[in-house]
DNA sequence: TATGAATGAGGATTCATTCAT
DNA sequence: TATGAATGAATCCTCATTCAT
């Protein structure tokens, strides 16, 4: 008697495999690498805690497989941020706006890479898939500077990767130091007028910069 | 000869509550909350664990006495910083570099506060003595803001609290954000050349967007 | 060949908890609740002290696990102490006699009571099973005091929870203060002799009592 | 410079040993011996923990001293019930409900007696002290006893120790097994009717149960 | 006689992981 | 592919007791 495999099968095991994934991420999101349960990860799903093993090998593959999935998921979306206005000004502007937007859509991520900036970034470093990723997100930022430097609009001693930096940490920040800041200066961030006003100043403060001679 | 209290006693019991703090702090940081281990902090220390119970009751309790104390460190230090220029594009500029350089410098701090967020400040907020601490530093800003403003140098829409949010979120990006960041974009915010060209970057974003009519 | 629920690893499992709970028993009769070591508890048996967590959820869980089983025991062996005598005297004589011995008969039982007794029957009193159990014990004693009443032998102002009452402070005295009383009065409840004189004397009681007009 | 024992020094340590004995008294009546805490004993002093070392030696020998001097406390006590009635069965009924008062009004003396039964009278046994003490209680009820046989209203197969264990036995009942009774019966032995019915309920016990021929 | 600091041994609990089926 | 049972190695915490002054 010959044992075949069953395609259903195959994607039963697909499903259990994402499902893991799906809740992992949640539960690593939420409480650290450290402070993270596999007994909650796997009672959070309809399979077992044994899954994990089977699937991933360990805690620590099953962390590392959220972060490169969560990446990936992440540079896929950055590469549908799409902005083309003809102006590199009004363009820079509306990149901006839009990374602030995508950051508060993703916080899980947000989250996931302060986690791993606390590990030192220990295990994204072994992400070998991630390096060899191409490089992400200032394709888009190139080529509006690079219109807006012909249009003699903008500095011309900024690169990309600069303005990526100053828009990033704002970003990042809205999300990652929220309760502390928020605490301590008495802001909610999550309000909306607040975030309304949070989002029209990185604007101004990255068109402000680039346009200064 | 008249009997003092004994101020070697005091002074013991102190040292020891001390170091148990100065070591936690270390440990906390380097680890997060739950990646810390109590045995790990008596063991760098001259004491035994025992003690941290006796000193501060448990992990949790010794946790936010880190916290406190960190925060309460960096408010002195913070107050340390003067800028004291009588033109506020240039103060604005030094204020900016010299925030820089202090997140350089409590990097411990600054991944506790990450640390912190990844619990949703769930700590911090139970400490009323930071809640009453008086509120932290913008009131250099508001001074070289308001100087800026009647010589009708900078923007009048921008109030001091936004302009430490665009400051510190890009200092704290820089040691909090590193290794990710660094990773995946394969620039090394330690090294030197960088380093001095982000800290001349800050200048330009917060001058060039404030001087902005 | 048809495949069957696999009856001896679910039986594993109850044989496990079941051994658990048994040797508990004994412990936590044994040294009381405080006094009482999970250590201990684990190397009585044939598993680890994981395993008590694993079953029970904590020491105190299982305390209350011991506690509701052995109540449940104790109901069970209390309803077959039958008493089948048209004489509701003799009856009653032999119902006293047959408590008497029936506390004799599970003495770490009572010794299980008394430590409840001492937590002021904090962990029985959320034992819901228990409370939803029916009401133990008293319809025997009804049943015969209702028959004695008619026959008007019996007094008629007592209640079967009045007999319970007494003959229970008694049987209960016999084994939960035979030490201290033991000591300070020089006797041993143990003793043969004693007891016999113990057990015919509960009955004298019972009967002289409720036979008086 | 010669130290000399000031008198009053002298009566601070009485004071003290006093109060570390009645605190301790409170604290092992309500928590048992293991559940008992030296620092909890010492913190509801005025004085500290190492004073239950210096006066008593450890946990143990405080805990043998409040043993000790509960007895002896009871047995003052004891010797002050005087029931003068000509008649013994009056006498009898009075001795009963006093004896009930008497148990209801030193609760903690009975927890304490429950708790070295569960210890088995492992330390009262080591209290030669209780040992040499005049055997408690029992004169009176010979004397009455006695009269009571003379006056042929008594029956003469019963001595003055088996009286005092029925008496004990139903007066310790409803102390020590409140909780647990309560509970299951539904029967609150602290409501004032009940308590009352009780109280009457003894007497009527020993007087029927001994004026039986 | 008194005190605050200190401690080692033990005690309850949790965790990621593996085994048997 | 799946599962419930089992586990050893931590991990946090507590306790009675002693030390230095």
């Amino acid at each position: 008697m010959t044992t075949q495999p069953r395609p259903d099968m195959q994607r039963d095991a697909e499903r259990t495999r994402a499902e893991l994934l799906a809740v992992a991420t949640e539960v690593f999101a939420e409480s650290g690498y450290s402070g993270a349960r596999v007994d909650e990860i796997a009672e959070r799903t309809r399979t077992t805690k044994r899954m994990i093993y089977y699937y991933f090998g360990g805690k620590e593959q099953l962390y590392m497989a959220v972060l490169e999935n969560a990446y990936r998921g992440i540079r896929e979306a950055e590469q549908r941020l799409q902005v083309d206005h003809v102006d590199p000004v009004v363009a820079m502007r509306r990149l901006a706006e839009l990374t602030f937007d995508h950051h508060l859509d993703h916080q899980a991520f947000i989250r996931l890479v302060s986690i791993e900036n606390i590990h030192r970034g220990e295990y994204i470093g072994r992400l070998d898939s991630l390096r060899t990723l191409s490089r992400p997100a200032t394709s888009v930022l190139d080529e509006i500077l690079a219109r807006g430097r012909e249009k003699g609009v903008f500095r011309t001693d900024v690169e990309a990767l600069d303005v990526h930096i100053v828009i990033s940490s704002y970003c990042v920040f809205q999300v990652a130091n929220r309760y502390t800041f928020g605490f301590l200066f008495d802001v909610d961030f999550t309000e909306l007028g607040q975030r309304a006003h949070m989002r029209r100043m990185i604007g101004d403060v990255v068109v402000g910069w680039l346009t200064t001679r």
